[in-house]
Formats: structure tokens, sequence, C-alpha cells
DNA sequence: TGTATCCTATCTCGGGCCGATATATATCGC
DNA sequence: GCGATATATATCGGCCCGAGATAGGATACA
């Protein structure tokens, strides 16, 4: 699934500039389970607007600068539609913190601590912009599923590290060990 | 974090060609939580072996085809220990299959099944193979770590969806609706 | 005996995407 | 008035994926 498909899946949902369609991933319904970046986004939404599977329109606005505003056509919408008509791939999990923590033997105690603290604030962080998500007013099915697994995934990974963060602690008490 | 880095992990633990490599983060100790490709893996592996940071030994294999053995050298080892010593990058999750379930509304009720099926075989696969590396024998403190986490986080998903599905079923009964 | 499929093993290449950077305007705090 | 932050678009080098080429041997089936 490329950054186009992406692309049309946020628009579908609304107009939205290609800063809008970032800040959706990042902080919106998409994030915690898609990335994608300005340098993908752009030339994606360039090409879409070539294809006519979105309108643009120019927005001056006062205070801001001025900005190009997406709107998904019809055209758009069979696109998405067959784009997502496949099985799913299978998700990708990529964990710069889980391969240090395999790899703790050539990790001095403190940046063990340092990490796991770290992603604690991570997963809390998400967990409280799924929750922002979820009262924010009326929700389609779809924002519920995957607002719930999310929180589930989450909710579960903040448990299983702060056990661990226990465990690593009364292992290795500050200053005897060493 | 480049593949050097991840072969350089992967070697920590012991000697490995390429397809090895490859083998151990899709099956071994790495898997669900580290990726790389072929097209990756092997030049990573010629740069390193240029740098010093591993030593190359040619083997013979009968009834196989020869295989180029990897070693980590002691530089190599410095050299990892340096790259892990910066807090890790936040985790990168990426799921086309949450994404279909946003935007359900594009999707058949049928094709919903098999994604939620599919996701569940997937997660269960995974929950499978960190079991199978769990009981093979003596694990060093790192690897129970990524273990437990990685079956808490799998566990709970399994978990939310098997509800999230039985929750769609009777929303949408079969033939029923539509 | 043929052939088809699978597993081991290495390598290359086009194209997609990230991350950094450039550019521009406006607001806010100090 | 200065730096920091937010809004907004765009480009570009380089890393990496995914697909395919190549090649030997094993297993299986007819």
């Amino acid at each position: 699934m490329n950054v186009r498909t992406l692309c049309l899946g946020v628009l579908s949902f609304g107009e939205a500039s290609g800063y809008e369609i970032k800040k959706e991933i990042e902080e919106g319904m998409f994030s915690h389970f898609i990335e994608a970046s300005y340098g993908s986004i752009y030339p994606a939404l360039t090409q879409l607007a070539g294809d006519g599977f979105v309108t643009v329109r120019a927005e001056e606005q006062t205070g801001k600068p001025d900005k190009k505003v997406y709107a998904i056509a019809e055209s758009g919408r069979r696109m998405l539609a067959k784009s997502i008509s496949v099985l799913p791939a299978r998700d990708k999990y990529r964990s710069e913190f889980l391969f240090q923590m395999l790899l703790q033997q050539y990790i001095p105690r403190d940046a063990m601590i340092d990490a796991m603290d770290k992603q604690l604030t991570d997963l809390k962080a998400d967990l409280a912009r799924i929750a922002e998500c979820k009262c924010s007013g009326e929700q389609p099915d779809g924002a519920r599923f995957v607002a719930d697994y999310g929180e589930a995934v989450l909710t579960a990974a903040v448990r299983a590290l702060t056990e661990k963060k226990a465990e690593f602690l009364s292992r290795a008490p500050a200053q005897a060990a060493e």
C-alpha cells in the first residue's frame, strides 16, 4: 500500500492540505499505525491531482501561508475502494527499543533505564492521543475499531514494560551490582 | 538504526551467513520487531567486512550451496555498543489491516471477515513463534525481555480483535443487513 | 525418467520512501 | 528585536524493499 492510497484514505474523511494530511497521520485517527513523510506526501498529491483522483483548490489565508486544499473525486473513491479490496499485508513493526533490550549486555544500566522510561513516555503519549480521538464527538464504526484495538495493544505494552522494568531494577539494584 | 547495525546485533549471538541472518529476523529471536531484506543484508555484510567489523569465511557444504559465514570482530562489538548507546527511536508500526478497518465503509462484509481472519492467523503465528523461542533451552535476559513483551502485546491484540470481530458479526449478521 | 516444487544460498537493480534541508510568512514570549 | 514555534510547500540524496536472476540439491509424484 503506497502513499497515494494513504492520502486518498485520509481525504475520504474530508478535504485537506498536504500539511493537514501529515497532521492527521501524526495526531489524528490514523496515528499509531500509519506513517508518511512530506517527501512522499507532496509528490503523491501532485500525482493524484494529475490523474484526476483528487481536485485542488488554492486557499489564501490571512495570518498563515496560503495552502492547497485537496478534495477526493468520485474516481478517487473508486480507486481507494479498489486499492483496499485485497487482503491486507502483514503488519510491520520495527522497534529499536526492543533491539536494544535484546542486546542489553552492551548497554550500561543507566542507559537501560533511560530507554525504558522513554518507551513508557512514548506509549503513554500514544494512548493519550487515542483517548483524545475517542472523546471528540461522533465517530464512525471504523474509528472506534482502530481506537479500541490500538488502546488494547498499547495498554498491554505499558503493563508488560512496567513489570519488566521492576524486574530489571530488582535484578540490578543501583550501585550494588558491578 | 541501519541494516549494518542490525547485522552486527544478530552476529553478536554467533556467526552466521546472510541467509541465516534473514532466517533469524524472520523466525528467531529478532522476529516480530525487526525486518530486513536480502537486498539490504548482503550489501551491509560486504560493507562490514570491508571495514573490518566482521570476518568472512567461505564454507563448502555437501548437499547445499556453499555459504559465506560471517563472524563479528572485536571492533564490530565496539561499533555495535556505540551504535546502540543512543536513546532508541520511537517504535514504528504500520498496519494495512487497521487502515482497511478504518475505511470499512468501502469494504464488503465478506472481505472484512477475511481480513480479520487473516490478521488473527498472522497474530497467532507470531505468538507461536515466540512461544517456540521461549522454550528452546537457555536464554539470556534480553531474549526473555523481548519475548515476554511481544507475547503480552500480541495476546492483547488477539483478544481485542476477537472481541471486535464478534461485535462486527452481531452488527452485520450474514445476509440480513443489505 | 522426467518434471515440478521446494529449500538453501548469493546477488543486483529499479523504484519508493525517509530524513534533512531550503524557503517563506506570522505569532508569541522575553 | 530576537529566537522559537507553527503553518505551509517543495526538493534531493541515500537507504531500503521487493522482485527477479542464478544455481545446486532434495523431495515427491507419476
